[in-house]
DNA sequence: CGGGTTCTTGATCAAATTCAATCGGTGTGG
DNA sequence: CCACACCGATTGAATTTGATCAAGAACCCG
């Protein structure tokens, strides 16, 4: 169940057996949510943190208009909301992708778990770190980088990541976000990205079609991303 | 020394008078650095996280270009890099924006009051939670602001903290950052910068002359930038 | 097969960039 | 005290990027 949150934080320190089969223990609540559900929405006070187990979720911020911005994009293996733990009042929302599996782990759960396992506490906290450091990443893609950089940026951050989690491959994966949700991801209109990945297509650097992505070109591909993987922390380093 | 810290957790929970002392008890090495020194590069391995004292500092990405993106402005009080505790290895560099005076404190350290003082580690964390919502936040700026509303919303943001902080007044303060930082900082180039502010100015909102700004109308300001501080987690919340 | 969503394409428009020049302080050396 | 250099702020003109509006095509799903 919690597979792919120990396969990704195997590729950051080392999980022992027992931790991992404290992380195995973990009960919660098993959900399912249709595609564009809302998990969370902006001021609630969950006292439980959910980890996605299948399907993609996405953090959003709303604007008076009705305009979305994404912040991050969870795949499985990923809590949607472990900061809701410090954070106790949501600043964003979480809505499903496409149909999601969850499982909702109370936070007084985790709290027991973080006082009990101080090397857990500090992989968890880890894992809200990386969120940051993913953030940090978005910001100088939307500041800096045109759309066709953007994208290309997004395409690779989710195949490391579905790669890390052990979900996918990472030349050739499923990421069904329709164009609309891809604006809201890149800050660009639904037109504009049409546009982008029509042009990284006859640049012969990607296939994406009916929601499967797959990689012609890798070199080229992080070439004009201008992606390092370094900011997903997938080495080994003692925490 | 560490006051400015202790003041802003007391905005988010109670710190014990032990608690505090343990703050305060903080020893590390005193240094001070000059405006546009680097305080830390991406990918150094800092085994001390930098709390800063005085004066303001910035994160950055870089491009392959020589573009900058500013992901977060610090102020006194704020650890510019306690996410290297965990991270490692740092994926973003430190610039200091004005002269400034920090302490360095060894990861040691703060590894060693984190598994003594439980509650003090989850402040901590906390810590490093908010930065990411403030990331958030700034996501959704970029994406989804136009450059009025950008230039409005980190205004409003550095006041709020800069007052948490017990550091400056919400409407008259230092804010030292030339047009071309304000760039950076907000994905534009330094004339449009120049033109944002000009407008804000003409709409009767805003002084900002040689590093000090006064803010003439917090309301107008707020709605242009459409800024709710809630991100900024600035009410009492025990974790 | 029909109806809705998603994708695609074209034409026009607005925002912000780039390039370029000027202006205003501030500090420094003669 | 002035000349000079330097940095930051300001302004204008031409250009680019991406948005908006609008319409048609393709694709699913019931």
């Amino acid at each position: 169940m919690t597979d792919f949150l120990v396969t990704k934080m195997r590729r950051r320190d080392a999980v022992s057996a027992e931790e991992a089969a404290v992380l195995h223990g973990i009960r919660g609540t098993h959900r399912r949510h249709a595609a564009g559900a809302d998990l969370i929405l902006a001021g609630d006070r969950p006292n439980e943190s959910t980890l996605l187990l299948s399907g993609f979720c996405g953090r959003l911020g709303l604007l008076r208009d009705g305009g979305r911005q994404f912040t991050e994009i969870n795949v499985p293996g990923d809590f949607v909301d472990l900061h809701s733990l410090l954070l106790k009042t949501m600043d964003h929302g979480v809505v499903a992708l496409t149909d999601c599996e969850v499982v909702a782990v109370p936070h007084a759960d985790l709290r027991r778990l973080t006082e009990a396992h101080p090397h857990l506490a500090r992989l968890l906290w880890l894992e809200t770190v990386i969120d940051g450091a993913i953030h940090r990443q978005w910001l100088v893609m939307m500041g800096r980088q045109d759309a066709l950089g953007r994208m290309a940026h997004l395409v690779c951050e989710m195949a490391v990541r579905l790669e890390a989690a052990g979900v996918a491959d990472r030349l050739a994966f499923e990421l069904p976000l329709t164009q609309a949700v891809l604006a809201d991801v890149l800050g660009l209109s639904p037109v504009h990205v049409n546009r982008t990945l029509m042009a990284l297509r006859s640049m012969g650097i990607l296939e994406w079609k009916s929601g499967q992505v797959t990689i012609l070109d890798w070199d080229g591909l992080a070439d004009v991303a201008e992606f390092d993987p370094a900011y997903l922390r997938l080495r080994r380093d003692p925490v």
